[in-house]
DNA sequence: GACAATGCTGGAACGCCGTTCCATGCTGGC
DNA sequence: GCCAGCATGGAACGGCGTTCCAGCATTGTC
């Protein structure tokens, strides 16, 4: 045996949690979720796999640590300088956690199946007082808040994740197969879909082409908004 | 060396991309989804990994094709025998779904992040028409067909997803852990947040407590139902 | 009836993953 | 100067998805 090989020096920078979750959100932001591994990690930070579990528990903590990190950036930007409406208020936080979903699209699977993770998750809270807040603005009664706040965010989470996985799939067709394509493809797919089975999804199909996934997210937001006030009497 | 150990019988059942794929479902119900492994599966059908590789490309094949399946089953249910109103048809189709990401937690990850997968996806389809039809019944018109669906689709996968994921979280806190128990350790998490950064949720907390799902998930239907006739000023 | 061609099977092997282990170096208190 | 103990990083382990391929069963051809 002929021992170990030679010790390297010691780094400059020691290693923190910060800068590990840091490059963690580089790498799934770069190279997608699979592209996230101990090994990657380890030579982007210029060290080894064990010294990275001498700051974080596992791969679980890594990727929940990711996650808080970037939302916690989507939902601090809410202060509009001039206060503006309830509404607008709402559609801001819903916007920023679309787009924060659409440029990180591994986040979309972290939301959906990994937001509560027990009672000692912030990222839950932190998206619910975002949107809560606004609720309360709008003038529900409190016995509404609860209903009116959960259904907007599960609402956001949903159309923000089947948008990211759309975006998703637009890639994989090829890697320079636009938007419009896209859209083209899936709506011609739908038109050739059987008329007995799928009478509906066939009749819309026309309008799944070159619709615009922004301006549908907030139409559906609009159209939440406009339930909420419906049903508590509100003055829209 | 010694050349390969015996050859044992034939197998009388045949492999067949059905009997996989339903060996896949099980496996994913029993053992979630890190219990599907190819390894797993071989030995549950009695055979190599290699022989499954004959009948599916890969394992994406494979959790699309048992999506295919769980979801084609649940969004089947739909013809109540009196025809009853198009809101009551919207939330069969939304509890058959809820249902069935409750009874197959790992539908969650799949709808979320899967769910399109280029144009020959047939999962997309079925939930879009299945809710869809209900709509036009409802006399929205045409031209707000596609988001009034759509927005129904995303609260319904998101709000499906996201009690899948307090149900597993509530099962990963202990396996002797009810719901009550769980609910009670986030509400009470949630009470003690900083009054500073979470005033509407600390507020809200208490309605967390004792809440029910199924109800909630309703509530939100309704908001949104109440959105679409108010907006489409239809008679509710 | 003999024999090649083909369809299907299942076990071994490959490369990569998350994770664990541990010899080693560095640093602050004495 | 010395020693504890924090921190490091590379090797090693078991398990994963996937590929490869030798061998049986069936079919088609004469």
């Amino acid at each position: 045996m002929a021992g170990r090989t030679r010790r390297p020096e010691r780094r400059q920078e020691p290693l923190s949690r910060e800068s590990i979750v840091s490059a963690a959100v580089e790498l799934l932001d770069t190279a997608g979720e699979s592209g996230l591994t101990f090994r990657a990690l380890a030579e982007r930070l210029a060290t080894g796999a064990g010294a990275i579990y001498w700051h974080i528990t596992g791969k679980a903590e890594l990727l929940a640590a990711a996650t808080d990190a970037v939302v916690a950036a989507a939902v601090a930007i809410e202060p509009t300088d001039p206060p503006g409406s309830p509404q607008d208020g709402i559609r801001a936080v819903a916007l920023g956690l679309f787009d924060a979903v659409e440029e990180h699209p591994w986040l979309a699977a972290q939301l959906a199946t990994q937001l509560p993770r027990g009672p000692e998750g912030t990222v839950a809270p932190r998206i619910f007082e975002g949107i809560g807040r606004q609720v309360r603005a709008l003038g529900v009664p409190e016995g509404g808040w609860f209903t009116a706040t959960s259904a907007l965010m599960h609402y956001i989470l949903g159309a923000a994740g089947q948008n990211a996985a759309n975006t998703a799939s637009a890639g994989a067709l090829g890697p320079d197969v636009d938007r419009t394509e896209f859209l083209d493809a899936v709506s011609t797919a739908w038109e050739r879909l059987d008329p007995d089975d799928y009478p509906f999804t066939r009749a819309v199909a026309d309008q799944v082409r070159g619709h615009d996934d922004r301006e549908q997210f907030l139409a559906g937001i609009g159209l939440i908004l406009a339930g909420i006030t419906a049903i508590h009497s509100l003055t829209p």
